[in-house]
DNA sequence: CTGTTAGCGCTTTCAG
DNA sequence: CTGAAAGCGCTAACAG
């Protein structure tokens, strides 16, 4: 490709001379940058990155090095990676993602992102976990994006599950449900917990006992047959008619089994059963018949706010709870 | 961070034998090689590859840029974008993932992909489209992963539709279903084209005259409404008894949709009415209830291929097919 | 306003 | 087996 010098040499300039005509055209004579813009259109000419990374100055803009998580499994989350780029683009800086399969990195991987020399590290995860940081990455900025870290002076942007769990039961409530049934997370996952106590807030500030909702906890191998048990068990104990009012999944894949499973059984959402998903998996939530009330995992934001917490240098390396909105559809 | 003078120094060696102790181990006296990588240790030491390939040398590794079109819009398909990376980590390649929001890419990420002088160019999009390839980027080795180009001389790889089409009613029809009601993608969509094609060539090979099946071609704008709506439509021109035995659907979305259409009207599936999807929706379509039968996108191999097209330098400068395997679950 | 020099981190080439 | 010199593409600092 060309260099500086080939289009320099084209434009009967130095190179300097490019190089200016490129990052403080008001420095050159407008004849002669018009030349020099001219060869460069004619050749194409870009100016090669690694050459500017290696000078240390400020005109190549900066780098963030992205490892991310569960990109596999997720897949539905990418739009935190987008965001991450989006937004680092926005401010002139670049991204550079790596996606890893397994905690932690191995150090081949690490080795990667290091040689390229980041200005700064996002680790991301797109299910609420605990991940180990590597030592060697604390050397720079590094933020957590969607994770959490067994260190406790590191930034993290996660989901307020909590709240959001709370909002969502809250406003379930208010509408006049009464009999909610839980089919949760896997018990030891992280956001079960955190879900745990938004729903008890709730429940407790409307005065209704934690013992009188029935709640079923998926083991994380089978989360399609268990709640298909778990409903036709409760369906059979009662004659077919529910005795819930309100159906509370732990994500919108259980609400989906449960939705087709209720369906089937000739009930009628939400007159005869709402459902509340979670998580909001962009491009399916609104595909449920009806639609799907749920709780959105704020993976933009969380990608957004991780990133700019890297470009503006902030200094709070502690857990920032993004807030999980309750998108409100049809099936309450 | 540290560079080869730092463990030089520290190693008590010049600059060239840290390069050599890590580049060509073999070539170093084994007590210094020792020192060395004792010292590599020590700093956390690790090559920048702006500096490599500034050089030009082989040791860095070769780059592939990816411009990534559609990642916002089918997120399930980032399998693409991963079987990529996992496939240039795998040679000793590395990627690196632009994703681009318009077509064509505006000449600042242009720019952007050639500042970074990849080696080859990887335009991936994940839906099946006509994509017009920027002069600029023709410089290069380049191919096209999930996409076809307005110019007929690049190497494209894209889902076998037709053929992928063809073998699910194919197997549908040896399975003795003889009325399919089909809901199609948009018309003027080239996937709805070629898969119309594999359609008719399995009815015709059947014996089954093309006006014999009723058909409705979705608008881009309300795949939900109308999809609930035809099969509204045909239900009740049939006194809610199906007049077809199996639903085609043009894609996955459409196919849960029915789904629960069909459920809710007591419908057994696939007993009442078969289903057969398009896309394999990763974490989705096993979560049908029964669980989907259905084609699947080869996201994984066309990634995979259009790598290795790239790294093996392949020159074949035409379209190849991947093929579409049917993934037959108890929906049929 | 423009050019020269020097150096970023690395490795190829050539000498020891 | 090891080192010195030179240069990749670019730009900061200085000189003209």
């Amino acid at each position: 490709m060309a260099s500086v010098k080939d289009v320099a040499r084209l434009a009967g300039v130095s190179p300097m001379t490019v190089s200016r005509a490129l990052n403080t055209p008001e420095k050159v004579n407008p004849e002669t940058l018009a030349r020099v813009l001219q060869a460069v259109e004619r050749l194409n000419y870009v100016p090669s990155l690694s050459a500017r990374q290696i000078r240390g100055g400020t005109s190549g803009g900066k780098t963030i090095g992205v490892l991310a998580f569960d990109t596999a499994t997720t897949p539905f989350a990418v739009e935190m990676l987008l965001s991450l780029e989006q937004t680092a683009r926005e401010h002139g800086w670049s991204v550079f993602i790596l996606n890893v399969f397994e905690t932690p990195p191995c150090p081949q991987v690490i080795d990667l992102l290091l040689s390229h020399r980041p200005d700064g590290i996002i680790f991301s995860a797109m299910q609420l976990r605990v991940l180990q940081v590597p030592a060697v990455l604390r050397d720079k900025p590094l933020v957590l994006s969607g994770c959490l870290s067994t260190e406790a002076d590191i930034a993290c942007y996660v989901p307020d599950d909590e709240e959001g769990q709370y909002c969502a039961v809250k406003q379930a409530l208010e509408r006049g449900y009464r009999r909610p049934l839980c089919i949760n997370l896997p018990r030891h996952s992280l956001a079960s917990t955190l879900r745990q106590q938004g729903l008890q807030r709730a429940l407790t500030e409307a005065g209704i006992p934690l013992e009188a909702v029935p709640q079923y906890d998926i083991s994380a191998d089978d989360a399609y047959g268990e709640t298909l048990d778990e409903l036709r068990r409760r369906l059979s104990a009662s004659n077919g008619k529910p005795d819930f009012d309100l159906l509370i999944c732990g994500n919108d894949r259980i609400a989906l089994v449960a939705y087709q499973y209720l369906l089937g059984c000739g009930l009628r959402i939400p007159e005869d059963v709402a459902v509340l998903g979670y998580d909001n998996m962009v491009g399916v939530a609104e595909l449920f018949y009806p639609p799907l009330t749920t709780v959105q995992l704020p993976y933009y934001e969380m990608g957004r706010r991780a990133t700019l917490h890297l470009i503006k240098e902030k200094h709070e390396p502690f857990i920032h709870r993004v807030p999980c909105p309750v998108i409100s559809r049809q099936s309450w």
